[in-house]
DNA sequence: AGCACGCCGACT
DNA sequence: GTCGGCGTGCTC
């Protein structure tokens, strides 16, 4: 076994053949990372991925410099949940590698040199570039690859080091533990002295030209002699936005307030109460057993719960039972925002033993998590998509909850694949049994569901046996002709709200849509404001006064006049939610009416305040995009008016009755909680559309038997398999040709009727790249593996033309 | 992905 | 005469 197959974490196809020095050879496995030059000066930290004894003949090998770990960092289960990944969303290791590693465990950069201890150096036999660079450590003790470049050739450095480490006077230093800083916590208090030698009348003197500084001195100061005991956190005076950090500046530049820092121990064993959880209800323990009968036959788990059926509850109690058997547990969120009721309960229980991992951590954050994860420190670890590749011991279940939401599956991040698909594979490689929960399953999971390969598990009854929400539908067409409406409200919906205020409860609105208006168009020559960058047009936000490209994110300022013909007269057109949120406020004047959308919750702890809000009934009407369908449960929530349901239905793609169905459910599920008398109430100018016939009578059966009979008729999935394969290039003819091309090669592999486009694509130009795509529409089962082959062979014989190399293509498997 | 090599326009 | 633009090719 002297030769390895190394990964880099680099956007390449496959591994590369290495030489395994002698020395190594009885130390090297699969999955430790090494360090291995590549392409003349660089050094990388390679992932083992398979150790053999064939030379390769093609090329001269280069041998591995030195190995990184003393036991595999990836274990063998992750390294076949790799070889899937690859395998089955046609994407490259190096690709995977990249996501799934923090940086510090893969740069190149955080690797260090230091001289290995008491030995004698011969500097005789050295060349003018060890000499330096043994020098150099004498100095400085560790040295960092790319502080080398200093003082040594670039395309000398590797051979440098490979010939002292040879000699046995260098060696690799990982610096990873020591870079790593605990978090430490601000707090503020009075400084010492002031308390003992001031008196106040002084210090109120000083600072009577400064009333924020004085308010927050006294605020400091009642709260110290309040109770010494608890300290004053820093972050906390910000908390109301009465005070900022300038006023606490002013404070302690007049050395009244002292700052200081307490290391925190981010998993800190939780000091409150221990919540028992409660006993399941009867419904609940009847889910669980056949959850159990599914897991005794060795499949895994769709729960579909209605909302607040209590899913989490079911999760907990399972998440227990593997606990007891010792084994450790992944919960998984579309997103780490929402976790709050989640975190809060499992932390109240596991405390120390649990873990988090999400996008949001530092990079020091992340490795600290790794090391807990390889030393099996953590029992239960909650996480986004990113932490299905940390190195797990001893798996026993993997919980997705939230299956259908499309934040599993993001477009823009590569690699490309489906974390809640995935997460059914890597519990299959862990022998770990998976449970997929949702109040609006996926349509996939739920046809899985139905042809057996997944159990079933349907929670039909709100937990307390709540009654589920009451479906209306507004005829708006009608109403308008009636002159029955207001602005975009039916005066039904605006009594009904009416109602639900004056009982002091709260409502939601829903409108899927940012910004104030869509377009901004010129009345007289029809000019709209388009993207420079991209193939879109510009939509407006009041609030910001600007234009916004929802794309690229290109922001430009809002025409007075228009820049084509001069005219005066240009006209808003398409509603956004930060319109209906200013119509809702002018409707209820007398109410507390915020907004929810990704755009007003962008400052820091936005959401936070808003949700307390919320939560203090300060606020009476939530308007929103799809964001308020999520981690919203409040008890004083009656109604959820969506005014304009139909915008949800336009959408080109195959999945839009699915999404909208899912989005409306959802958000109803915010409504009656704890009252039962939840209403929703839906304006459309569709009323008998299927969708909404089908939500008002509330049976999820046969929402999902009319999407998949549409599914089928229209051979979409899941009775087939997409794969949409994407080329982007700056100039549109090359883009062009490329993707005519490749339809071309498709063609003559695949039967005429699998392959569709190439067609533009819907934003023909983003981020002034072109793009192109090609959808293949391919049978499932066998046939299915045969003609992905086919498709494999397809894009090979595509790389093969040079000309087309600059050409930006992506592959989305199961699209 | 990065990085070098190589071939054509605007500058000291 | 050179600096630097990015098209093309290669990395075990």
């Amino acid at each position: 076994m002297n030769y390895a197959q190394i990964v880099l974490p680099l956007n390449l196809k496959g591994s590369f053949t290495y030489k395994v020095p002698e020395d190594l050879i009885s130390q090297i496995e699969v999955g430790m990372r090494v360090l291995v030059p590549f392409g003349g000066k660089k050094i990388y930290t390679g992932i083992v991925f398979e150790l053999h004894d064939i030379a390769p003949e093609n090329f001269v090998v280069k041998e591995v410099i030195s190995i990184l770990d003393d036991k595999p960092i990836v274990p063998e289960e992750q390294i076949r949940f790799w070889n899937w990944l690859s395998d089955y969303y046609l994407c490259g290791l190096g690709e995977i590698y990249r996501f799934a590693f923090p940086s510090s465990l893969k740069l190149e950069s955080e690797t260090y040199l230091k001289l290995k201890p008491n030995i004698t150096i011969d500097f005789e036999n050295l060349d003018v570039n060890e000499m330096y660079l043994i020098q150099a450590l004498e100095v400085r003790q560790l040295i960092n690859l790319t502080d080398i470049e200093a003082f040594i050739p670039k395309k000398d450095i590797i051979k440098t080091i490979n010939s002292l480490i040879d000699l046995q006077y260098i060696e690799i230093d990982e610096k990873i533990a020591e870079k790593y800083k605990a978090k430490e916590v601000a707090y503020v208090k009075i400084n010492d002295e002031v308390l003992k030698n001031q008196n106040l009348t002084e210090i109120l003197l000083q600072l009577k030209n400064a009333k924020k500084q004085k308010d927050l001195f006294l605020y400091i100061l009642e709260k110290q002699t309040e109770d010494p005991d608890i300290l004053i956190k820093k972050s906390e005076l910000f908390e109301e936005g009465y005070f900022g950090n300038s006023h606490l500046k002013g404070l302690v530049e007049r050395n009244l307030v002292e700052e200081y820092y307490i290391q925190k121990d981010r998993l800190d064993s939780y000091e409150g109460e221990i919540e028992e959880i409660e006993e399941l209800s009867e419904a609940q323990k009847v889910a669980k057993g056949e959850i159990d009968v599914g897991f005794e036959e060795g499949k895994n788990v769709l729960l579909h719960g209605v909302t607040s059926s209590g899913k989490t509850h079911i999760y907990l109690d399972k998440i227990e039972d593997c606990i007891n058997e010792g084994k450790n547990v992944l919960f998984l969120l579309p997103e780490i925002s929402l976790t709050k009721q989640i975190t809060q309960r499992l932390e109240k229980k596991y405390g120390r033993k649990l873990g988090f991992y999400h996008q949001k951590l530092t990079d020091f954050e992340r490795v600290e998590v790794w090391r807990r994860i390889r030393q099996n420190d953590v029992s239960v670890l909650i996480g986004t998509r990113n932490a299905l590749f940390l190195p797990y011991q001893n798996l026993g279940l993997i919980v997705v909850d939230e299956e259908h939401d499309s934040a599993y599956r993001p477009r823009e991040v590569s690699p490309y694949f489906n974390a809640k698909d995935a997460a059914l594979v890597l519990g299959n490689f862990y022998g770990a049994n998976v449970i997929l929960g949702s109040a609006t399953p996926s349509v996939e999971s739920y046809y899985n569901a139905r042809k057996d390969k997944l159990a079933y598990v349907f929670l039909e009854e709100r937990f307390g046996n709540v009654n589920l929400p009451e479906y209306e539908l507004i005829n708006f067409k009608e109403a308008q002709d009636s002159k029955k409406v207001s602005g975009n409200f039916s005066l039904q919906v605006i009594d009904e709200i009416k109602k639900v205020l004056e009982e002091k409860n709260q409502v939601i609105v829903l409108h899927n849509r940012r910004g104030y208006a869509n377009v901004v168009e010129c009345e007289t020559c029809g000019y709209v404001n388009y993207c420079s960058n991209c193939d879109v047009v510009m939509t407006y936000h009041k609030a910001a006064n600007e234009m916004k490209c929802h794309y690229c994110g290109q922001r430009a300022s809002k025409p007075k006049t228009c820049p084509k013909c001069y005219s005066e007269n240009l006209n808003e057109r398409g509603v956004g939610v930060e319109q209906i949120h200013e119509e809702v406020s002018k409707l209820f004047p007398d109410h507390e009416v915020d907004r929810m959308d990704v755009d007003s919750m962008r400052k820091k702890f936005a959401y936070e305040r808003l949700y307390e809000k919320i939560e203090d009934r300060e606020t009476d009407i939530v308007v929103g995009t799809q964001m308020i369908s999520k981690g919203l449960d409040f008890n004083h929530i009656e109604l959820v008016a969506i005014p304009k349901a139909d915008s949800l239905l336009y959408v080109q793609d195959f999945r839009a009755e699915e999404r909208a169905y899912q989005l409306i459910t959802q958000v109803s599920g915010r409504a009656g909680r704890v009252s039962g008398k939840g209403k929703i109430i839906i304006q459309t100018f569709n009323p008998e559309h299927s969708v909404f016939q089908l939500i008002k009578i509330n049976k999820p059966a046969k929402v999902y038997k009319y999407i998949l009979t549409e599914r089928q008729k229209f051979h979409y999935p899941p009775f087939t398999k997409l794969i949409m394969i994407e080329l982007k290039h700056r100039k549109e003819d090359k883009a062009n040709r490329a993707s005519q091309f490749l339809g071309s090669i498709l063609r003559k592999y695949l039967p005429e009727d699998c392959v569709l486009g190439p067609e533009k694509a819907q934003i023909a130009r983003l981020n002034n790249l072109y793009q192109f795509q090609i959808m293949l529409k391919l049978p499932r089962g066998k046939k299915y593996d045969e003609y992905k082959k086919l498709v494999l062979t397809s894009l090979k014989e595509f790389d093969e033309i040079t000309a087309y190399q600059s050409i930006k293509k992506e592959v989305f498997v199961d699209f």
